[in-house]
Parts: C-alpha cells; sequence; structure tokens
DNA sequence: CAAGTTTCAACCATTTTCGCTCATTATTAC
DNA sequence: GTAATAATGAGCGAAAATGGTTGAAACTTG
C-alpha cells in the first residue's frame, strides 16, 4: 500500500470518528506498525492531525476540550468554528453592527480576536478605519475591504488562537494608540473579564495597555460563566455590548461598576 | 506503443484515479520501467503530472495542501498571483525543495513572499525552523506545521501584495537578525536583482538589512526579464538556485560575480 | 508508590524505487 | 544503403521507504 493511499485513509477514518485508535488503524491499513506511525507523525507535523497517546484525533476536537473559550482554532478545521459561529448567530450579529457604529469615520481603532468581535467586521467597511489587530482570523476578514487599512503588530504567531503575540515583552507595535479597543470574552462576572486560554490572556492585556476606551462585545450567555483566566478587573471597562437576554441584577451590576451598558 | 500513445494513457489513468501506481503503470502499458519513468519525468515537467515516489498523482489541490491556515486569499482569487503558482510550477516546486535543504534544523530564517518561495514551505515541516516574514501567503502555508515557529513584523497590511509592511520607516522587527534570507524577484540580470511592485521593493530591502546570506529563488525564465526597479545588486546576493534551462552564458555571468548557482 | 502493561521512538536490516549510464533498436536524413 | 539522431531497454549504485526489534517512557493497577 503506497503512502497517499495511507495518508489519505488515515485522513478518513479520522475525518469520521474523530478519534481512531492506533489498534483501528493496524486493523485497516496493510502497513506494519512502525510505518503507520511514521505517517502519522508526518501528518502530526503538517498540521493535519493531532497525535496522542493510544491513537490520533482531529485538530478540532483538540479546541473543543479547551472549553467553553472562543473557539479560534476551530477556524482552521472547519466544523466545529461554524458550530460557534453559529452559536447566538444573530445576537452576534447585532451586537457586532452595534459596535461598528460607533466607530466615527477615519478612526484608529483595535479589534481583538474571536467570534463576537468578528461580527464586526463586514459593518466596517466604507468607515475607511485604522485597525490594529493580533487576529488573523480579523486580519482575514478585512483584508478585502476597500478603504480599510489594517495594522498588525510584531511577533510570533501562536497557530492554537491564530493571534500574533510579542515575545519580547514589548508591545509589537509601539507607535500606534488607539481611542477604542473592541474585546470578545470566554465569560465575564464581577470579578473581570475572563478568557480560558491564557495565551490570550497575554494578547489581550497588551491591547489594554494601548488603548483609552475599552468596549466588551459579549453575548448574554456569557455572564457568569465558568471560571478562567482574568483578563481584566471591571474598571478597567467603559462599555459592554450584548443582547437583551441579559438580566436585571446583572445590569445593575455592571451599572454599578461604571460600566456603560448597550443592549441590541 | 507510440509515445503519444502512452502519455495519453498515463494521463487518463492519473485522472480517473488521482494517484497511480508505478506497478500500475507496468501492468497497463507496454514499455520498460525506463520508458515509463522518462514519461512520467515529461509530464511533471510540463506541468501536467505531479510525480511522486512510487508512482504519480494529479497536479491538483494546490491550495488544498497549504490552505489548512486562515485564507487571506479569497479577495485574490483570479488575480496575477494564481497564475504565477501555475507558471513553471515543477521548477519551482524543485526550487523551492532545494533551497529548503539549505536550512539547518532549528534555524532561523526570513522569506519573502513569492510563488517560487511559496513552494519551500512544505518542505519546511519537521525542520524546527524560527521563520520571519512579512508575507501573509507564506505565513498561511507554513501556520499549520507543528513545531516551526512563524514571526511577523509590525506594519501595514497590503492587501494588493498581501505583506506586512512598516510605514514608520522602521524595521518592523528589531530584534530579529536571521542568518538566510530566500528571495524570489520579478527579473534578475547585470544590473541586480528586480521587482516590478515598488512596494514589494520597499519591504525586499528591509528584510535584506537584516540578513546575512542572501539566497535567491528564481526559475530561468526570469534571467533578463523585463526593466522594473532593482531591489539589490548582484555583489548582495550569495547564492541563486535556478533550473537547468540556464543559459552558459548567464551561469557564466552569476560565477563572476561571485554568486554561488545551485541547478536543479 | 511500586510492579506490570501498553505505547512509543529510535535504530538497523531489508526491500523498493529512482536516476544515471551505456548498449541496442528504431527512425530519419542524405 | 548508410550514417546520424532519437527513442528505448537493461543494469547498477544511491536514496528512500518499509519492517522488525529493542529499550525507554507513560499510563494503569494493585
Amino acid at each position: 500500500m503506497h503512502a497517499t493511499v495511507r495518508e489519505k485513509l488515515i485522513l478518513k477514518l479520522i475525518g469520521d470518528k474523530g478519534f481512531v485508535a492506533f489498534e483501528e488503524f493496524e486493523r485497516e491499513i496493510r502497513a506494519s506498525p512502525a510505518t503507520i506511525r511514521r505517517d502519522l507523525e508526518k501528518l502530526a507535523i503538517a498540521g493535519k492531525i493531532k497525535r496522542i497517546r493510544g491513537g490520533a484525533k482531529e485538530i478540532a476536537s483538540s479546541s473543543a476540550e479547551m472549553s467553553n473559550g472562543v473557539n479560534f482554532n476551530a477556524h482552521l478545521t472547519g466544523t466545529p468554528f461554524y458550530e460557534n459561529i453559529e452559536k447566538n448567530r444573530s445576537q452576534k450579529e447585532a451586537i457586532g453592527k452595534a459596535a461598528a457604529s460607533l466607530c466615527s469615520k477615519g478612526e484608529g481603532v483595535m479589534i481583538d480576536g474571536g467570534s463576537t468581535t468578528l461580527q464586526m467586521c463586514p459593518h466596517l467597511a466604507g468607515l475607511e478605519l485604522q485597525v490594529l489587530t493580533n487576529s488573523l482570523h480579523i486580519v482575514s476578514a478585512l483584508i478585502g475591504q476597500q478603504g480599510t487599512r489594517v495594522l498588525v503588530p510584531s511577533g510570533a504567531v501562536f497557530p492554537e488562537q491564530n493571534i500574533i503575540l510579542s515575545v519580547f515583552g514589548d508591545p509589537g507595535m509601539p507607535r500606534f494608540h488607539a481611542p477604542k479597543l473592541f474585546m470578545g470574552a470566554a465569560s465575564i462576572g464581577e470579578k473581570g473579564l475572563m478568557q480560558a486560554d491564557i495565551v490570550l490572556v497575554a494578547a489581550e492585556r497588551r491591547l489594554l495597555a494601548q488603548s483609552e476606551e475599552v468596549i466588551i462585545l459579549v453575548d448574554a450567555t456569557k455572564f457568569g460563566g465558568p471560571s478562567g483566566n482574568v483578563v481584566c478587573e471591571l474598571d478597567e471597562i467603559d462599555t459592554i455590548i450584548t443582547d437583551s437576554r441579559i438580566t436585571d441584577k446583572t445590569a445593575k451590576m455592571f451599572e454599578n461598576a461604571g460600566i456603560k451598558l448597550i443592549i441590541v
């Protein structure tokens, strides 16, 4: 059996079942264990699959166990990302549109990555913004827009999250300072804004340091969610845009913290 | 059996199954293995098929192979860039492979954007390189590779060329310094290396300033091409990788300029 | 936490495949 | 008909892929 055939078969098996045990590969593929292992390693290095002890699984399911954070990685492989996009889609669209309407023509803004902030992008066309973002998803969403200037910081690309993050400790984009920062979140509550992934935390803190007005985009399912890593306290947040499913109690809590609430 | 008949048969077999093992060619074609190999090589050079060890497969899945990252190219479909990828494709693949073999494990390198340098990327998997690039095409080709670290400079995204270029005049990535720079070209001749687009010139001069060894990847159709903007003189170039269609006269000219020539 | 089991990666031997050279055969030109 | 050129076939050394073995690492169980 030839290498290309084995490769296709492996990808097919994993595509079907999500996870495939090594034993199953041995059964399905007419080749020695050593060869199968080599194939798996090659595919893992190429980023097509993820090897785990006892077999191999698709890339996507690795981020599914990253619990409920904004799933950037899924954008790479397809289905789970679209699930995430579809989740609360109409709310996210409305939130994104409202966020876009806060931008003035020609302004410079920063946009953090996430499935909610991503929904801003279609509405930014024609505003002639200068957008600084560290998210490659945002870059790809904005790159075709005429008149929108996209800026990125220097740094290393983190493929799991698809963001650019300077590893030197410096901001990576020293000369840019924006009045507004649009940011998503895994969850938000009394203790502040939280992300599940610490890489995202590091990235977002960089952006926070360079911004004046912080605007958070979250659908109402994110309130009081599971614990995570605190990105910032509530008093660093200026505005929250969310949907109407927010409870009065939660709304009151944010208003007491001095946060402006926009409900769409 | 006549050459033209064999050729048609080969293309038919590959068209049907996608991948055909060499053994199968031997069975279907009444000719010696040596002849079949020669036919395959001819077709591969012509860009009709793709040879791989153990047989040959169809050329398809050009971007599918490397598009497991974010799609920065949606706005570029139908542009000259895609035509360029197909032009002299097999030569570019061979050149890219040779260029990749110059990299040592764990090394830090810079890769300029272009349809030829893009062909390096699949061969870089597993080398655990630190790659600095200003080309989003290169980023998306490398982003899925486990172990390959991708670095980008800060700056504005130029959508026409899909590159990141600092508009402040600074290098955008001050702390990175790489031993090797891999670069393409629109044409190259006695006056030096040339690009048609002045944005590319600006971007490449930044990279040149941070590199020690400059390696140029050009297929042989680029020699003595049309006039353009000079990126650098010949004496700044250390190595040129090209295909065997280079003329003796041109080869002599480069060697006289002290350039090491690698012909694939 | 210790013993036992499973899984894995690294190593080496074997097989397969490839590119090169050279001899042979077919084709063309004169 | 003969010479010259191109195409084909065969053999050989090098490179790549594969298979098997072994010792280490990770996980499990008592």
